[in-house]
DNA sequence: TGTACATCAGTGAACGCGCGTTCACTGATGTAC
DNA sequence: TGTACATCAGTGAACGCGCGTTCACTGATGTAC
C-alpha cells in the first residue's frame, strides 16, 4: 500500500527511538534489528528502506540522542546551575534508567572499538556539548577552560556513573554518586 | 591421553590469558570462545573442561586482570608517587592497549549488564585496588579519604580514558589525556 | 615384570538459535490518459 | 469521470554465518593385579 507523505518519516522515528533506548540499554552488540524493529511496531524486512546498515541505525541513534542531551544540558547550565546539572546527572535516577540517559556513559568505550565514521559522529556530537561545558566552567572560574578541560570534567562524570552503575551494593553506589558530585564541585571551582 | 599433572593448570592458564586481553580488546560480547581457545592452541571443545561457562571465564578474566593491576597500582603508590601513576594510567600507550590496559576503562560499563555474581566479583576487585588508593590520597591530603571519594577519583581516570579512546583526531585524544591528568592532580590537592 | 584397565584433557562434528542482510511479493494510494 | 499503471513502505521467509554448548570418541600415561 501507499501510505501518507509523513508515513515514512514517523516510522523511521519510531525506529530511531527505540534504537537510541535499547542500545543504550543492552548494548550494540545486545541488541539485535528484529528487537529494535519490533519495538517500532514493524517486521525486519522493513529495516532497510529506512537505514543502509545496523552501523548506519547506530550513528543516526549516536547523534538524536547526544543533541538532545546537548539541548537539554544548554537550557540547564546557560540557566548558570553546574550544581544542578552535576547533581541530575549524577544521581539514582540516571543511574538506574541507562535507556533514555547519557549516550556517553552507556557506550564510550562500545564506540570506541568502532569505525572511524561512527567515532567521528560520536566525538563530535560530544564535542558540541563540551563547548556549552566550557562556556559555563570559564564563567564559573574566571579564567578560560579548553575544551580538553570540559571533556575531563565530563570523563569525571561519565567514569564515576559508570562505576556506580557497576557497584551492586545500593549504599556504595549511593556513596561514589556523592562522592562524585563533590568531586565535580572542586572541579569546577 | 594423559597429561603432566600441571598441563591442566597451564591450559586453563593460557585460556585466562586468551580471554582477558580479547575481552579488553573486543568486550565479552565482541568475541566468541572459539576464537578464544584458537589464541590458547586449544578447540573449542575442551573449553568446559576448565570452565562452567563463558560468565564463569569472564568472572575468572576479570579476577585475574584486575588483581595484576591492584598489585602493580599497589608498587607504584605505595612508593608513593600518585603523580607517576596517574600519567601511566592517562597515557598514549595506555589507551592504544586495551587489551593488557585497565579492565574497568574496558569493561565496566558492559559488566554493569552482567549477573549480579559476575559484577560483585567486579565490584570487590575494584575495590580492592581503591583501598590502595584511599591510602595514598589520604595520605597526600593529609585527611581521610572514604573508599567512595577514592572511587570518584577513579572515575575521573576511567571516564577520561574512555573519552580519549573514543576521540579519533589525535591531537584532541592526547588534549583529553593531558587535560585528565591536570583534574587528577587538582583532586589529589 | 607384564598385562589389562581407568583416567581425563583434548578433538571435532553437531545442536538449536539469533544475527545482519536480501529478496520476491503485497496492496492502498496517487498519477496519466 | 473511469481505468490502467507506477509507486514504495511493509511483509515474511530465506540466506549464510557465528554463537554457546553438548557429546561420542581418542589415546598416552598411571595404577592394579
Amino acid at each position: 500500500m501507499r501510505y501518507a507523505p509523513e508515513h515514512n518519516e514517523e516510522a523511521r522515528a519510531r525506529i530511531l527511538e527505540a534504537a537510541s533506548r535499547l542500545f543504550r540499554e543492552h548494548g550494540v552488540e545486545g541488541v539485535g534489528l528484529a528487537k529494535i524493529m519490533a519495538e517500532a511496531d514493524l517486521t525486519v524486512g522493513t529495516f532497510y528502506t529506512h537505514f543502509k546498515s545496523k552501523e548506519a541505525l547506530l550513528q543516526a541513534a549516536l547523534l538524536q540522542a547526544l543533541e538532545a542531551r546537548n539541548q537539554a544540558l544548554r537550557q540547564a547550565l546557560l540557566a548558570g546551575d553546574l550544581e544542578l546539572a552535576v547533581r541530575t546527572y549524577l544521581s539514582a535516577e540516571h543511574r538506574d534508567a541507562p535507556g533514555t540517559g547519557c549516550p556517553a556513559a552507556a557506550l564510550a568505550a562500545e564506540v570506541a572499538r568502532h569505525p572511524a565514521p561512527t567515532r567521528r559522529t560520536f566525538a563530535s556530537e560530544v564535542g558540541s556539548g563540551l563547548d556549552v561545558l566550557v562556556e559555563c566552567l570559564s564563567r564559573r572560574r574566571g579564567v578560560a577552560v579548553s575544551r580538553a578541560d570540559a571533556a575531563a570534567f565530563f570523563g569525571l562524570l561519565v567514569g564515576t556513573l559508570q562505576l556506580a552503575r557497576a557497584t551492586p551494593d545500593r549504599a556504595a553506589s549511593a556513596a561514589i554518586l556523592e562522592a562524585g558530585i563533590r568531586a565535580a564541585l572542586v572541579l569546577a571551582r
